[in-house]
RNA sequence: GGGGAGGUGGCGGAAUCGGUAGACGCAUCGGACUUAAAAUCCGAAGGGCGAACAGCCCGUGGGGGUUCGAGCCCCCCCCUCCCUACCA
C-alpha cells in the first residue's frame, strides 16, 4: 500500500500562498486605518528594490529577500507591527537598453518584466503586504519624485551648469556615468570622451559634512561607514593664490593640504582642461601645449590614470610667483607645467608642486628634472629629499624661512596665518564629493517638472500639475547629436506657463535611474496617498527604516543620494528623522561554479559534464577545473529560483539559501547541497505525520497534557529549548544557518525517541522553523488543530530552567593537553572536581610532580606536570 | 598604490567570554529493508603509527610570541575575494 500522508511541497504551497493573499495575512495598518493596532511596537524591515529585469531573478537576488522575509516574520510573531513592502526601481538605463533592444516599448516590457518578478516573489512565499507595492515609472510614483525635486529646487539645492558629460563617438550617444567603465562604454566597448553640455545638478556638497557627522548616528557596517567617508573625502587644507608673471588681473589659485611646504614649491602644474591655460601660456609654447591639451582631452580615464603611470606634461613657458618669498629671488619663479595628473575635478584643477614631499610631484620632477628641495625633515631614520627620496609624512619644517624649527602641525598653522596676513592665502576645506550630474538626455526617467520661459527664467510646474506625464514616443533611442529624446516631441515641449499665459519650453532631460530610489521607503509607508508623498502621520509612526538589507555594490551611490534627499525632506520639515536608515546589513553575494580549461579560459556550463568527481569538455578527454566565480549569463552557471521550487519546493529553497552559510559571507551555490534541506523537511513531516496514517497528525499530537514530563520527552523538552535559543541568537547575528541546523538536531533527536514528543514541543518547533519554512509550518499548524496562521501565533519563548543539566562532561587536560573526559556533577566544588579528575588521568600523572592544577569549574581541569 | 572582507576536513560551514576543533548538511564508504533499484533508516569517517571502539603523535595559510591552555589575543610574512584608483 502507497504512502498517502507524504509532504507534498507543492500542494501545501500554492494552497496557503492562495489563502494568505485571501486572507490578508501580511497587510500592515496605518495609525489611521480601522484595524491598526497602538499596542504593538512597529518594524520598519526593507529589502533594496529590484530593477525587474528581463531575465528575471536569480538565486543571488534572492538571499537578502529571503532573509528579510524570514526577520520580518518573526518580528510578527513577536508581536510587532511589520512593515514590510516590495516594489519596482523600473526607470532608468537598464530598463531604456532591455527595450531598444527588444524593439519594445519600456513601459511594457517593464509590466512584463514586474508581472515576472512579482510572480517569482510569490512563489518563494514571500510574506510582503502587496497592497503597498510601488513602481517608480508609474505617473502615480513619479509624480511625487517630480514634487519632492521641487522642494529641492525651491531650496535651491538644484541648478544648471556647463559639465563635461561622457560621449560616445562609435555609438552617437551621451551616455551616463553608470555606462562608462574606465573610459569605455559598457555596451560595445568603444572608447568615450567628455562634452561639455548644460546639466542639472544637485548640490549635494552642501551637505557634506552633515553626511559625514551623521554616520555616527547610525548602525551601520564599518565598512561601509569607511566607504562613504572616503567618498565624501573631506580634507582640510589651504587655497593659496600665486601671482602669474605677465598676468595682472588674475592670480593662479591651488589647493593643498599641506601648505608648510610651500617653501618647497619648485613648480606649478595645471589641468589640461584649466579656465586660465590658455591665458597663461607663452606664444613659443602655444602648440605644444594645445596639442597636450588636446590629446588629454581624447584620453579616456583609463589612459589618464592606469596607463599613465608614467607622467607626461608641457611646459607653458610661463612662471609663477611664491606668494611668502621675494619675487625678486630666483627660486620664487615656479615655471607653469600641464599635466594631466592633475585633474580639473578637484581642488582648483591646479596644484603647487612640491617634489620633495609628494610622490606624484617627485615622479614628475624626476621625470622632467626639475629641482627638487627639502623644507620638510623627516624624522630620525627616515630617509628624506636629503637621501634623493620623497618624504610625504610629518616632520620638522626647513629652509622655509618664518616657519623653521616648527612641527608639520604648528608649520601648517603659522603657514596659513602668513598667508592670510599677505592676503594670498586662506584656510580651506575641500571635498572629493562632487555635486550630483541629475539629468540625462535619455527617454525613459522622469521628466523635469519645470519650465523654461522666454525671459531665460525657470520655473516649477504647479504643483496641480503634476504628474507631468512621458509623452509616449514610438522612437525613443538617444539620439545622434546627444539632445535629449523628448526634444524631438515639439508638441510636448511646447508649453504655456499657466500661471501667466505666456509660452514656455519644457525642460526635455529626464531624472537619472536613482531619482525614483531617493525617497521610496516614504512612499512604502503610505503609498496610496494622492494628496501627498507620504502622510506625516505615517512617517512619524513608521519612520526609520529599522533593518535595510541589500548588497555592498550600493555602499555609495545610493546610500548616499538616499541619505542626501532625506536630510533635504528633513530640513523641509516633511521627514522628522535626520537618516533614514537606522541600521543597514550588506547580504554577502552568491557564487556559482564555473570550469576553465588548460588556459584558464572560462567554459560555459552546458559544455561541462561530470565524470567520476572530475570535470570534462562534453564528449572529450579535455579535462577542466572547477572554479568558483560569479553568476553570468554568458558562463550559463545563473540559477533560476523557479527550477529549484519546481523541483524542491519553495520551503526548501528558502531553507537552502540561508542555510548555505552567514548571510554576510559570500559562497557558492551548490546544487548538490540542496536536497539535504529537503530531506529535513521530509524527517520533521514523518515525525508530525504517520505516512501510512490518513490522520491529518500523529494522534498523540492531539493531546494536551499538562503532566510532569520524564525521560525521553523530558530530555526532547531540553533539546527544545537548546534549540529555540539558537535560533533567536542566530537572527540577532544574521547567520541563520546555525538556527537551522539547531533545528535539524531536534529533528534527529526526536526521531531517534519514537513517540516521546509532545504537542507543545511539536508547536514550538514549527514555530521556530515558521519564518523559514513557512508553508510547510503553516500546514502542520493547521493539521495540529489551529485556526488561525501560525504567521501570527506567538513567538516561542526559551525555558531557561529546562536547559540546566545535573551533571556535565568535564574535560581533563594535563599540560594542556585532552586526555580524559568525565562527567561530573553541576553541583561539584573544585577540590572534588580536582580529586575526580585526577583519577581519570592518573597514569599519567603517576611518576611526575604537579606543579599546578587549573580548575575551571563548568569546563575542565587542567594538571600542569613535570 | 589605498581601503575592506577573508584563509578551518573531499565540499558549504560550526566552535557565543582564551577552555573538548570539525556541530549541522553535502559527497563518500559500510550495513538494514527490497527479487532488484529508488526512497528511507542505522553506522563509520581530519591526517599519521597501531589488530584495536587501547594508546601516542600531527593538525584551523606560514613563522614567532603571550598563556596552565590560542582557530580566537600580539608581532612578522604569504595567499584569495570585493571596492577604489594620481583627490594635491
Amino acid at each position: 500500500m502507497p504512502a498517502e500522508n507524504r509532504y507534498e511541497p507543492h500542494a501545501i504551497e500554492s494552497r496557503w500562498q492562495r489563502l494568505w493573499e485571501q486572507r490578508g495575512t501580511f497587510h500592515a495598518s496605518n495609525p489611521s486605518d480601522a484595524d491598526f493596532d497602538p499596542g504593538r511596537p512597529k518594524y520598519y524591515v526593507l529589502d533594496m528594490f529590484p530593477y525587474p529585469s528581463g531575465s528575471g531573478l536569480h538565486v543571488g537576488h534572492a538571499l537578502g529577500y529571503v532573509a528579510t522575509d524570514a526577520i520580518a516574520r518573526r518580528k510578527r510573531m513577536q508581536g510587532y507591527n511589520v512593515l514590510h513592502p516590495m516594489g519596482w526601481d523600473s526607470f532608468g538605463l537598464p530598463a531604456e537598453q532591455y527595450a531598444i533592444q527588444t524593439g519594445k516599448h519600456p513601459a511594457e516590457t517593464t509590466a512584463l518584466n514586474t508581472a515576472n518578478y512579482r510572480a517569482q516573489l510569490k512563489r518563494i512565499g514571500m510574506a510582503y503586504d502587496w497592497s503597498r507595492e510601488i513602481d517608480t515609472s508609474s505617473p502615480s510614483y513619479y509624480r511625487w519624485t517630480q514634487r519632492l525635486f521641487g522642494v529641492l529646487f525651491e531650496a535651491g539645492l538644484a541648478y544648471q551648469a556647463e559639465v563635461p558629460v561622457w560621449w560616445c563617438e562609435e555609438l552617437k550617444t551621451v551616455l551616463a556615468n553608470e555606462e562608462v567603465i574606465n573610459g569605455r562604454s559598457e555596451r560595445g566597448n568603444h572608447p568615450c570622451e567628455r562634452r561639455p553640455l548644460k546639466q542639472w545638478m544637485l548640490k549635494i556638497t552642501a551637505f557634506a559634512d552633515r553626511l559625514l557627522a551623521d554616520l555616527e548616528e547610525i548602525d551601520w557596517p564599518e565598512s561601509i561607514e569607511i566607504q562613504q567617508r572616503e567618498w565624501i573625502g573631506r580634507s582640510e587644507g589651504a587655497e593659496v593664490d600665486f601671482a602669474v608673471e605677465g598676468l595682472e588681473d588674475e592670480a593662479l589659485s591651488v589647493f593643498t593640504t599641506r601648505p608648510d611646504t610651500l617653501f618647497g614649491a619648485t613648480f606649478m602644474v595645471v589641468a589640461p582642461e584649466h579656465p586660465l591655460l590658455e591665458r597663461l601660456v607663452a606664444d613659443e609654447q602655444r602648440a605644444a601645449v594645445e596639442d597636450y591639451a588636446r590629446a588629454a582631452a581624447a584620453k579616456s580615464d583609463l589612459e589618464r590614470t592606469d596607463l599613465a603611470r608614467d607622467k607626461s606634461g608641457v611646459f607653458t613657458g610661463t612662471f609663477a610667483v611664491n606668494p611668502l618669498m621675494d619675487a625678486g629671488e630666483e627660486c620664487a619663479r615656479l615655471p607653469i607645467w600641464v599635466a594631466d595628473y592633475v585633474l580639473m575635478g578637484y581642488g582648483t584643477g591646479a596644484i603647487m608642486a612640491v617634489p620633495g614631499h609628494d610622490e606624484r610631484d617627485f615622479e614628475f620632477a624626476t621625470r622632467f628634472d626639475l629641482p627638487v628641495i627639502e623644507v620638510v625633515q623627516p624624522p630620525v631614520g627616515t630617509p628624506g629629499a636629503g637621501d634623493g627620496a620623497c618624504f610625504s609624512g610629518e616632520g620638522t619644517a626647513v629652509n622655509s624661512g618664518l616657519l623653521d624649527g616648527l612641527p608639520t602641525p604648528a608649520a601648517i598653522a603659522r603657514a596659513v596665518e602668513l598667508l592670510e596676513d599677505g592676503g594670498t592665502g586662506r584656510a580651506r576645506v575641500t571635498y572629493r564629493l562632487r555635486d550630483w550630474l541629475f539629468s540625462r538626455q535619455r527617454y525613459w526617467g522622469e521628466p523635469f517638472p519645470l519650465l523654461h520661459l522666454e525671459d531665460g527664467s525657470i520655473t516649477l510646474l504647479p504643483e496641480e500639475d503634476l504628474p507631468l506625464e512621458l509623452p509616449v514616443m514610438e522612437d525613443f533611442a538617444p539620439s545622434a547629436e546627444g539632445s535629449a529624446p523628448l526634444a524631438r516631441d515639439p508638441d510636448w515641449a511646447r508649453t504655456i506657463d499657466p500661471r501667466t499665459g505666456r509660452p514656455a519650453r519644457r525642460d526635455t532631460d529626464t531624472m537619472p535611474g536613482w531619482a525614483g530610489s531617493c525617497w521610496y521607503w516614504l512612499r512604502f509607508m503610505d503609498p496610496h496617498n494622492d494628496e501627498q508623498p507620504f502622510s506625516a502621520e505615517a512617517e512619524s509612526y513608521w519612520g526609520p527604516v529599522d533593518l535595510y538589507v541589500g548588497g555592498a555594490a550600493h555602499a555609495v551611490m545610493h546610500l548616499l543620494y538616499a541619505r542626501f534627499w532625506h536630510k533635504v525632506l528633513h530640513d523641509a520639515g516633511l521627514v522628522s528623522t535626520a537618516e533614514p536608515f537606522q541600521a543597514l546589513f550588506n547580504q554577502g553575494m552568491i557564487q556559482a561554479f564555473a570550469y576553465q580549461d588548460a588556459t584558464e579560459r572560462l567554459v560555459p556550463t552546458d559544455e561541462v559534464e561530470a565524470r567520476g568527481g572530475r570535470f570534462f569538455r562534453v564528449g572529450s578527454d579535455e579535462e577542466l577545473t572547477q572554479i568558483v566565480t560569479k553568476m553570468a549569463k554568458s558562463l550559463g552557471n545563473v540559477v533560476n529560483p523557479d527550477d529549484i521550487i519546481a523541483e524542491y519546493g519553495a520551503d526548501t529553497f528558502r531553507l537552502y539559501e540561508m542555510f548555505m552559510g552567514p548571510l554576510a559571507d559570500s559562497k557558492p551555490w551548490n546544487p548538490r547541497d540542496i536536497p539535504g534541506c529537503r530531506r529535513f523537511l521530509d524527517r520533521a513531516w514523518r515525525m508530525l505525520v504517520d505516512p501510512d496514517d490518513p490522520a491529518p497528525v500523529r494522534p498523540r499530537l492531539l493531546e494536551e497534557t499538562d503532566a510532569a514530563l520524564e525521560g525521553d520527552a523530558l530530555f526532547l523538552e531540553r533539546e527544545v529549548n537548546r534549540a529555540l535559543s539558537r535560533v533567536d541568537d542566530s537572527y540577532e547575528r544574521f547567520n541563520l544557518n546555525t538556527g537551522i541546523a539547531a533545528l535539524m538536531s531536534f529533528v534527529n533527536e526526536a526521531g531517534k525517541r519514537g513517540g516521546a514528543l509532545t504537542r507543545s514541543q511539536a508547536e514550538r518547533f514549527l514555530s521556530a522553523l515558521a519564518p523559514l519554512a513557512p508553508h510547510f509550518c503553516e500546514e502542520l499548524w493547521n493539521r495540529l488543530g489551529h485556526t488561525g496562521p501560525i504567521a501570527h501565533a506567538p513567538w516561542p519563548e526559551v525555558a531557561e530552567a529546562s536547559l540546566e543539566e545535573e551533571t556535565y562532561e568535564l574535560v581533563v587536560q594535563v599540560n594542556g593537553k585532552l586526555r580524559g573526559r568525565t562527567q561530573v556533577s553541576q553541583a561539584a566544588e573544585p577540590a572534588a572536581l580536582e580529586a575526580q579528575a585526577a583519577e581519570i588521568v592518573a597514569a599519567q600523572l603517576e611518576g611526575k610532580r604537579l606543579l599546578k592544577a587549573v580548575v575551571v569549574p563548568g569546563k575542565l581541569v587542567n594538571f600542569v606536570v613535570r
